[in-house]
DNA sequence: TTGATAATGGGAACCGTTTTCAATAAATAA
DNA sequence: TTATTTATTGAAAACGGTTCCCATTATCAA
């Protein structure tokens, strides 16, 4: 049994793949929202009621560090994760609005986006040596529906 | 005897002009950090030594929601504060080193991302009918100093 | 199957930030 | 200037997301 992808990658670094770490794998593949910690758990609490709170908080914490989730702070206090960009996902960002904080992804204009991202990394690595690994662009506004209300 | 300029926007909106409040303007306005709360408060703590950590969080609140002051998460679990761009400051981003957590201001190659943002503005509100009002933009990766460290 | 040890879970600890509330001080009117 | 109104303040307690501790459990290479 190989199993999907990141199984390899785990015990290739040293690390087991354990119940819990397939169960948050697992409930981050089939989202798209940006679900906290909290969240998390309370789904893996649905089909595994005995994983607890911090192994939620460990496996995530492994999960960025393996590059296969992104962690965001949108302002509400708690941080937010997303599987990283992949099979199951695009690369895309971040529209909030500034009214209800309602956080919507977009994957529009890539080509904008990706010459932007060539003359940047350009020009900082030239003027500050500094080598881009990734980057974060995210729109702050007012989304339809409080554009359209007084 | 007028003042900053931010003295009547306060005033104008019922807000009373306090030695506390002056004195944090102040502490950001001759710096160019990305200061916390606490380092405010002990900074302000220097020439008024009756000013309490509360006031700081408070009056930090207030500033963001009159936008001279920026708020910011570089992910070190704790906020960071900057003056809004205006006359001490101008519109800048930043390059976070993924490895030695620097943080470094750069404000180059403004031309390319009005003319991006000018684009992405424009499809974002044709698309989910969003409208900009601000926006975020961030490098990762390694700075000078940790890319020629083994 | 088994042994070495990585991983787990529950609760306490942590710590940045927010709330509470009585005391204080800015702004306005007199 | 002085009085009056009420926004603001400071100290301490509360809050809440996240991390730590440690005895127990489970993974997986041999």
């Amino acid at each position: 049994m190989m199993g999907p992808r990141w199984y390899g990658q785990f015990r290739g670094s040293g690390y087991r793949v354990t119940v819990p770490r397939k169960a948050i794998m697992d409930v981050l593949s089939k989202t798209s929202k940006h679900l906290s910690a909290e969240e998390i758990y309370l789904e893996v609490h649905k089909v595994y009621p005995n994983v607890g709170l911090t192994t939620v908080y460990r496996t995530l914490e492994l999960l960025i560090q393996m590059g296969l989730v992104h962690k965001f702070d949108f302002g509400d206090g708690r941080a937010r994760y997303e599987l990283a960009e992949g099979e199951k996902r695009e690369h895309h960002h971040h529209l909030i609005c500034i009214r209800c904080k309602r956080v919507i992804d977009y994957s529009d204009f890539r080509e904008e986006e990706l010459e932007f991202l060539r003359r940047a990394e350009k020009k900082l690595a030239e003027k500050y040596d500094f080598e881009i690994k990734n980057h974060l662009i995210r729109f702050y506004g007012l989304c339809d529906k409080c554009r359209n209300k007084k």
